[in-house]
DNA sequence: AGGTTAGTAATTTTT
DNA sequence: TTACTAACCT
């Protein structure tokens, strides 16, 4: 007998959802079908009643992948369920660590900060150990504090001889402390879930065995992605029974520089012994030239498990991969603007169009163009909803309401909105509660009633706090939404927002009112409040009918028709600091990223690089990217009106340096982009011409670099000339 | 206490 | 160039 869902399946994904004892690493490469290995797996798993579906550990990511998991299997199995233990590797570890907090030193109701709490409690420990923290940046010290974390070092298993040259080797020493405050906070930063947990299971061997007993099988997504500490968790739960799969690309793996350790992956088979591998490589996604060109650029790395895509389906031979070589960067937005708009009028969806870059700071010029020619467009990534000032503002308000010795969301609010509680006041009330050992907001109390500071700061603290006791009164009365419009209200900090005439305080008013439509979700304010640390939605502007702006990271994972891949120069991409930093192993990440750019792509792939941009400001003269070359030739095809590029660049030095590690000269070579003349002079009005997609036509009027062409086939159309040749 | 100005640094950021 | 921080002034 057979089940349906496992009908839909190729034999080497049916293979991977089949083989379910012992431990199984499946290679995904990109677009074969790994969340559908992974969801058929688990539904697979509960179908077959090899395991209660709380007997199974599912670990994502992101919230996203876990809850398109958590849909996709409730639709094989035809209802939802309950009870799963699936999720993010820090919503899970969250999930154990309320468990066992008191093995931590912790209270089961802990605070998760986010990043910014982080940095704000780290400089107050730093300042307080008498750190210059102008020569030191907090920052730096976070890094590397959580790197240690990310490999599962407590401050006790740091060496001395691990410890940085941060302010000199004073970084275990305030990694220690920093530690120490939390605990006394009863709160732990996202790094400390996983660490944590990892560390009582490490040394209780009591809870360990609970969950070996609980847990039969595990499964595992984006293995490349997993940490050090990650990697300890999951090995430490899998012992026993072994039967953990893990699916992951190696070639996707693109953060290191969060602490992935791509090794993980590579070493598979050694950490598991017995492990079967299966290879997925049939590509469901792109075309062959596409294929083509990113296995040839990937091709190039020498850290890999290898692996070949092939085309899986009937995709078509397709174009080939479009390298246009361009003047600047403005030609570079104007081109893709243009290729976009043409697309579009060939009847193109906006909705499968993207644009990748590899930095943030990218983006703009592409807004600008595309603004100019009204392409409707998002950007992705960005400031994430719950990380918006307004909204963390008044999340503060909310914690110090439900949570009265959350010492860091009280400081964050309480001269918020402006209350005369300067640095002065604030630092009397700190010295007071460390001094009687007792909560910021205890200490503000007994100051105000003890008669401290000056009248008029003082009543206004005082009305503050009064505020905090009937709010907390209020919740049971009253409901956790009503409340939490009544403290933006009362405290005056929805008011603030509304007296401000700067452009986003309307908005910001808006964000206020969202979060509170949002909350009525929730049960409790601590339900809500407990979703906002470990789940923090990045609420994506509707889709709809408009062109995609991100970056090449947050692109992973994703696919459309068309990409734009700009910006493929030596210094940019690869980055300057990838290289600096690491080396032959952050060029390899740089190609990888290359890789999942142009694996995002179904039909259309069109790479480009400027020989000038301005960089902090001033012009500068750069040299194409290396990836450029990597790419093999029949599956590429060259443009662009670079040809000025080479005349102009030679004599100056480029910004970045082209050396990796080890050091390369410029060689000729990387300034011959082969690019066709910039401008066909031949082509005039009347003339017959070919376009790659629109076949034969009469050019019927010329402007610029656009042609209006009469097409045989597809009509009247505006073209870009280097688009068509005369035929 | 709070606003203003000068100096400095500039990737990527799933939780 | 811009954006953010820290000293500086009112």
């Amino acid at each position: 007998m057979t089940a349906a869902y496992l009908d839909r399946l190729n034999p080497e994904q049916r293979q991977a959802v089949e083989t379910l004892e012992g431990p199984l690493l499946v290679l995904a490469g990109a677009g074969t079908g790994k969340t559908r290995v992974l969801t058929t797996r688990f539904a697979h798993i509960l179908m077959t009643g090899r395991a209660a579906p709380h007997q199974v550990l599912a670990v994502t990511f992101t919230n996203k992948a876990a809850r398109e998991m958590r849909e996709r299997v409730g639709a094989i199995l035809g209802a939802p369920i309950e009870g799963l233990w699936l999720g993010t590797f820090h919503a899970l570890a969250a999930r154990m660590l309320r468990r066992h907090a008191e093995l931590a030193g912790l209270k089961p109701d802990f605070t998760i900060l986010d990043a910014d709490d982080q940095l704000r409690l780290l400089k107050q420990v730093a300042e307080g150990a008498g750190l210059d923290t102008r020569r030191w940046p907090v920052a730096g010290l976070m890094g590397v504090i959580q790197r240690w974390k990310d490999r599962g070092l407590t401050p006790e298993r740091v060496t001395p001889a691990e410890d940085s040259d941060f302010a000199n080797h004073r970084a275990r020493e305030l990694y220690a402390a920093y530690q120490e405050r939390l605990r006394a906070l009863n709160a732990v930063d996202f790094g400390d879930l996983l660490l944590l947990v990892t560390e009582i299971l490490r040394t209780e061997t009591e809870v360990l065995a609970r969950y070996h007993r609980l847990f039969r099988y595990i499964l595992v997504d984006e293995y490349q992605d997993t940490n050090l500490v990650q990697y300890l968790w999951l090995r430490l739960l899998a012992q026993g029974h072994g039967n953990i799969c893990c699916v992951g690309d190696d070639d996707q793996s693109i953060y290191s520089w969060r602490g992935a350790e791509i090794e993980n992956i590579l070493r598979f088979e050694q950490d598991f012994p017995g492990a079967r591998i299966i290879r997925l490589e049939a590509n469901y996604r792109s075309t062959r030239h596409i294929l083509g060109a990113a296995s040839g650029l990937i091709a190039h790395n020498a850290g890999r498990l290898g692996k070949t895509l092939r085309v899986g389906g009937s995709a078509p031979e397709g174009e080939r991969v479009r390298i246009l070589s361009l003047w600047d960067s403005e030609e570079e937005a104007r081109a893709v603007g243009e290729a976009i708009e043409a697309a579009q009028r060939a009847g193109e969806s906006l909705a499968g169009m993207a644009i990748l870059v590899r930095a943030g700071f990218q983006t703009r010029s592409f807004e600008e163009r595309l603004i100019t020619l009204g392409i409707p467009y998002r950007v992705v990534g960005g400031a994430k909803f719950y990380e918006r000032q307004e909204i963390r503002d008044a999340i503060a308000y909310f914690r110090a309401t439900v949570q009265p010795a959350d010492d860091l969301a009280f400081e964050r609010i309480v001269n918020l909105p402006k209350r005369g509680l300067g640095e002065g006041a604030i630092r009397e009330m700190q010295a007071l509660a460390r001094r009687e050992g007792l909560p910021l907001m205890l200490a503000a109390d007994r100051l105000c009633s003890e008669g401290g500071l000056r009248p008029k700061p003082r009543a206004a603290l005082r009305e503050l706090l009064e505020g905090f006791i009937r709010w907390r009164e209020g919740l049971a009365r009253e409901g956790h939404v009503v409340v939490a419009s009544a403290i933006l209200e009362e405290s005056g900090y929805l008011e603030m927002w509304r007296q401000d005439r700067s452009p986003e305080a309307a908005g910001r008013v808006e964000n206020l009112k969202e979060l509170l439509r949002a909350m009525a979700d929730y049960p409790t304010m601590q339900a809500f409040l407990e979703h906002v640390a470990l789940v923090m939605e990045n609420d994506e502007a509707a889709e709809g009918e408009r062109v995609s702006l991100m970056t090449l990271h947050a692109a992973k994972g994703l696919e459309f028709d068309r990409v734009f891949l700009p910006g493929w120069e030596e210094g940019l991409f690869p980055h300057q600091r990838a290289l600096e930093e690491g080396g032959l192993r952050g060029l390899e990440e740089e190609r990888r990223l290359a890789y999942v750019g142009i694996t995002r792509a179904r039909r259309h792939c069109m790479i480009s690089h400027a020989a000038n941009r301005r960089i902090h400001g001033a012009w500068t003269s750069t040299v194409p990217s290396r990836f450029l070359e990597e790419l093999p030739e029949e599956h590429v095809e060259r443009a662009g009106s670079a040809a000025a590029a080479r005349l102009a660049a030679p004599g100056l030095a480029p910004r970045f340096p082209l050396a990796a590690r080890p050091p390369r000269p410029i060689e000729a070579a990387a300034w011959e982009v082969p690019a066709r003349p910039p401008r066909q002079a031949a082509l005039s009005v009347g003339q017959r011409v070919f376009h790659q997609k629109f076949g034969y036509g009469r050019i019927t009027a010329v402007e610029d670099d656009k042609l209006d062409i009469a097409f045989e086939k597809a009509g009247p159309k505006r073209v870009l000339d280097r688009f068509v040749e005369p035929a």
